[in-house]
DNA sequence: CAAGAGATCATCT
DNA sequence: GATGATCTCTTGA
C-alpha cells in the first residue's frame, strides 16, 4: 500500500498486531484514533481514519454484552485479542469492534466512525446515498458502507490474510486533539452509563453527530 | 432545533 | 415475549 506523507516526510504503514489490542480497553480505544481502518472486498479496498471510539472494558461493565455472561454471540470478545466482534442492533444495523485484552477476558472497542479515505465512490454506493462526511460517521452506517456483516465475526485482523485490518500510517493524534464523553446509547447501563469511555477526534467533521459533544 | 416514533429481528429469558 | 452499543423521518415550538 502507499506510504502516507506529511510534510514530505513519508511513513510506511505497518499493520497492527496483537500486543496493540492485547492491553487496557479504555487505552487502546484512545489509541485507535487516527490508525486507518482497512477493508478489503472482491471488488475494492476501503479505508479510512479512527475518528471515534468506544470502549467496552469487560464482564463488570453493565454496558457490555458479555456482563450478561458467554453466550454465543458474546463468546467473540472472550477470544485473543484482535479478532473482530460484529453483531446486528435493533435489528437492522451492523456494529464493529474489535477484541482486546487477554483470551478469557471479555472487552472489545466499538469503531464508531471514521474519516474516508480510500474507495469513497465504492462506499456511496453500498450506502445507496450520502456525502463524504455522512457515509461512515456511525457504527451503523460505517459497517454498511463498508460492506462488514457478521461473515467478519470472530476472525483475525491479525492473521496476514485477513480481508480486514487496522494499520498505522503515522498519522499523529496528541492527547489535546482527544475528546472524551459518556457512551452512546447505553442508558439501560446504571453506573456505567456516564463513564467517560467514549473517545473521539475533536472538530472533525466525520464524528458522529449526537448529544454530548463534537469539541 | 429538539423530541418522538417507527423500522425490524437476532438474541436471551 | 422483551429488548436493544442505530438511523431516518416526522412533528412542533
Amino acid at each position: 500500500m502507499h506510504a502516507t506523507e506529511i510534510h514530505g516526510y513519508s511513513f510506511d504503514p505497518v499493520r497492527l498486531g496483537r500486543a496493540f489490542f492485547d492491553r487496557p480497553t479504555d487505552q487502546v480505544a484512545r489509541e485507535l484514533l487516527g490508525k486507518v481502518l482497512v477493508r478489503k472486498t472482491g471488488e475494492a479496498t476501503l479505508s479510512g481514519v479512527i475518528v471515534e471510539t468506544e470502549a467496552y472494558v469487560g464482564p463488570h461493565d453493565l454496558a457490555c454484552h458479555a456482563s450478561k455472561g458467554r453466550t454465543p454471540r458474546t463468546n467473540t470478545m472472550f477470544l485473543d485479542a484482535g479478532h473482530w466482534y460484529v453483531y446486528l442492533v435493533y435489528g437492522m444495523y451492523h456494529c464493529l469492534n474489535i477484541v482486546t485484552e487477554g483470551e478469557g477476558y471479555p472487552a472489545a472497542v466499538l469503531i464508531r466512525a471514521i474519516s474516508p479515505l480510500d474507495g469513497v465512490d465504492t462506499m456511496r454506493k453500498n450506502s445507496g446515498k450520502g456525502g463524504v462526511h455522512d457515509l461512515v460517521n456511525g457504527p451503523g452506517k460505517l459497517c454498511l458502507a463498508m460492506h462488514i456483516n457478521k461473515e467478519q465475526n470472530a476472525t483475525d485482523s491479525t492473521d496476514l490474510r485477513a480481508a480486514m485490518y487496522i494499520e498505522d500510517r503515522g498519522i499523529v493524534v496528541s492527547s489535546r486533539m482527544i475528546g472524551c464523553s459518556p457512551r452512546i446509547g447505553v442508558d439501560y447501563a446504571g453506573d456505567w452509563k456516564n463513564k467517560p469511555l467514549r473517545f473521539f477526534i475533536k472538530n472533525n467533521p466525520c464524528v458522529s453527530r449526537k448529544k454530548s459533544g463534537r469539541s
